[in-house]
DNA sequence: ACGGTTTATGCAACTAGTTGCACAAGGTGA
DNA sequence: TCACCTTGTGCAACTAGTTGCATAAACCGT
């Protein structure tokens, strides 16, 4: 229900092709809206065939070319209008907490190597956020734009921080735990 | 790939019937694997087929009747083998952080009556998970099971923690931002 | 000038999750 | 006693996301 509105956001920041926008999922967008190239090329379709987007003139769409999009009238009023509505949050799902509590159920062999790798993956985003931040936010900059965004990036900030605080302290714990466990 | 596994160890916590998985689910392990009655029924179908659960005898299998199921020692082999292989963690989506950034560029209005919403709801979780804290982990106890389930707790009460303190962070943020916004 | 890599677009099939509804049994009040 | 509500199980259709592959142009070295 939100790419769509994910994609018309990242095209009013600047009009772009499928693999354009598919490289910047990679990097902002994509930290809490992933989506693959697939996914992307089939919505562009959608919103094109929609009359939310088109694409610019200047090419003509051959395969192999590059077909660039810009948000029309109709596609900036839809996300502003989805952007106001109320919704619900959706539940996560977590399935490393999973593991873990199933962990006390069948044991715990084989966990605590896979909790060391997944706390090396949040230190690196991590440190990959906080350099972010360095570049584009220096101090002073307040904009309403700058603003939000770099809200956004303290979301990442934090919650990163949060997992590594939290896979370290479960790996101290491990350290105290009786290894194997019952079967 | 994981709603099975969820339904294995609850299961193996207690042998259940599909609505008091579905209930369970809504209270605990759902707070990190959320799943509805008709995806329960369906998986514990396919977990019978595949000989990895078994309703338990005693009751006939009639419509309007319960029927509960145990894991069969290949349901805790596979719910073994499955927790301890290592898996990357999936990419989180987050709406509310989408819409922030879509805000950016279409404007704030509608947002903040949301995220006020929104605070209230994490605020409610949050103190939902401290109870559960008080209740079932008391100081003192300290078996590994006991362990292993409070750390999930705890990443529970952590994670409400930071999205309350975020989204007062951002309400005050929004106080002092020109509201409306540019279209 | 031709074979391989990179850039770019896209289809098809599959898997997981959601929504809406149907059906049966048992209890409850009028 | 019969209409209605609750409890419990389940099917079918739909939506969203993933995986695997096909195609085509352009660029690049030999």
């Amino acid at each position: 229900m939100s790419l769509p509105h994910a994609i018309l956001t990242a095209l009013l920041e600047k009009p772009s092709s499928g693999l354009e926008l598919t490289r910047r999922f990679d990097r902002s967008i994509g930290y809490f809206w992933s989506a693959t190239h697939q996914q992307i090329y089939r919505e562009l379709g959608k919103l094109e065939a929609d009359g939310l987007i088109r694409a610019l003139p200047s090419q003509q769409p051959a395969r192999g070319q590059k077909k660039s999009y810009e948000v029309l009238p109709a596609g900036r009023a839809e996300l502003a209008r989805w952007t106001a509505a109320s919704q619900d949050p959706k539940p996560h799902r977590d399935t490393l907490l999973l593991r873990l509590r199933a962990a006390a159920v069948v044991g715990t062999a084989g966990l605590e190597t896979d909790l060391r790798r997944h706390l090396e993956l949040h230190e690196r985003q991590l440190a990959e956020y906080e350099e972010i931040e360095q570049r584009d936010f220096p101090p002073g900059r307040d904009g309403t734009e700058d603003r939000l965004r770099h809200l956004v990036l303290r979301a990442g900030i934090d919650l990163e921080t949060f997992w590594t605080q939290w896979l370290r302290r479960a790996l101290a714990d491990f350290a105290e735990l009786p290894d194997g466990e019952p079967t």
